[in-house]
DNA sequence: TCATCATCGGCACGCACCGTGCCGATACTT
DNA sequence: AAGTATCGGCACGGTGCGTGCCGATGATGA
């Protein structure tokens, strides 16, 4: 409208990632409430079919432009401290989880995966399970150095750790802040950590 | 239609009874999907208005069918087994939790809560915390007779038990079965549990 | 008993979004 | 330059929302 000189009206991969851009942006602005495909549309100055012809739904372009913001450097550091790589890796992607425009763009799938198994398996596996996957790697690392204890089920321990800061962000209204942070480590130290216990070769 | 002795057009509370139920029976059917304020009242034979006098929302429907079932004995039992107690609720709250009629409601309250962050706020204070304060008065009463350690802060522990359970159920694809719950509570007992370690009043 | 009145079920409305079909215009391809 | 796929715009039927109006029905009090 204000300058057309600068829509040439776009094809292909390039109306494409326009397309995610606008979703992000409505989402930011917007929220998960208002977020629908009428109003990408309208937001990105183009009508349905361009959506449709890409998207099957919703749901789809949701996911799509999640992954488009979600390549947040999600690897976790290794400076040979496990707590203190996941600390970091924890306060850094709170923020990143619960702002725009990941929060509402994830609000949006989450709401509705609840309807959508099909959904709920997708979100889980590009999404949560990735997540999880990071972590294991990290501690699974951190195993072999001794930080943590041999006979640990590490793959829940990493469950355990995602899921209760998921759970805060997605379904309780609490923060997740550095204390926060500080109680589960404390809590995945005290379970998992060979520090302060009996050493793998010691007695007991 | 069918029999209309059976449906003398009840009024006020008995019909409020028969509403909450109706949603109840619906949900269950058809699950979240399909669950809105028209289906429920075709489903009862009664007019909007009669469910909009009631209820602002279909949040507020969803939020009082769902106390209505809830009522779940949420109360743990006290062998003085804290471990035993939290293993046969945990498992024993799964199924009641996953399945019908308590389930699609559930998923139907967090999809709603996606897009309203009062109902997210009420959703966590009548739903979420109540199971997390009954974990915290089994856990704090095993920490008074010495089977965890003095120090631990259990409403966080309180948390993440509830939260992971949660993250499995409404945000993962996976299930809630024995070995879940004993990894759960092995974790839960090697950070926080007095057994195989110093004791309290011991060396170190 | 009978009049009164709040609540009831039924119907219709405007609104919004869905997913699709059609149209002429436009940007790439050959 | 000709051909073609994609584009934006518009309109459609369908569905659920929340509200207003209607006559009927069940409770209430004179």
């Amino acid at each position: 409208m204000a300058d057309q000189s600068a829509a040439p009206r776009r094809r292909g991969a390039a109306r494409t990632d326009e397309l995610l851009q606008a979703t992000l942006d409505l989402a930011a602005e917007v929220g998960y409430a208002g977020l629908n495909i009428e109003a990408v549309a309208r937001r990105a100055g183009v009508g349905k079919h361009t959506i449709y012809r890409r998207w099957p739904s919703m749901a789809a372009l949701l996911l799509d432009a999640l992954s488009r913001v979600w390549t947040t450097d999600l690897d976790y550091r290794d400076t040979g401290d496990v707590r203190a790589d996941l600390r970091e890796q924890f306060l850094r992607s709170g923020p990143a989880l619960s702002g725009p425009p990941v929060g509402p763009v994830y609000r949006g799938l989450i709401a509705e995966a609840q309807a959508d198994p099909a959904l709920r398996a997708t979100l889980h596996e590009r999404f949560l399970l990735t997540v999880e996957t990071r972590t294991l790697e990290r501690i699974t690392r951190a195993q072999h150095t001794g930080e943590l204890v041999k006979d640990a089920n590490l793959e829940f321990a990493a469950e355990v750790l995602c899921g209760t800061l998921y759970y805060r962000h997605l379904l309780s209204t609490r923060v997740v802040d550095e204390e926060t942070v500080d109680q589960l480590l404390d809590m995945f130290m005290a379970a998992y950590g060979t520090a302060g216990r009996a050493g793998p070769t010691g007695a007991g």
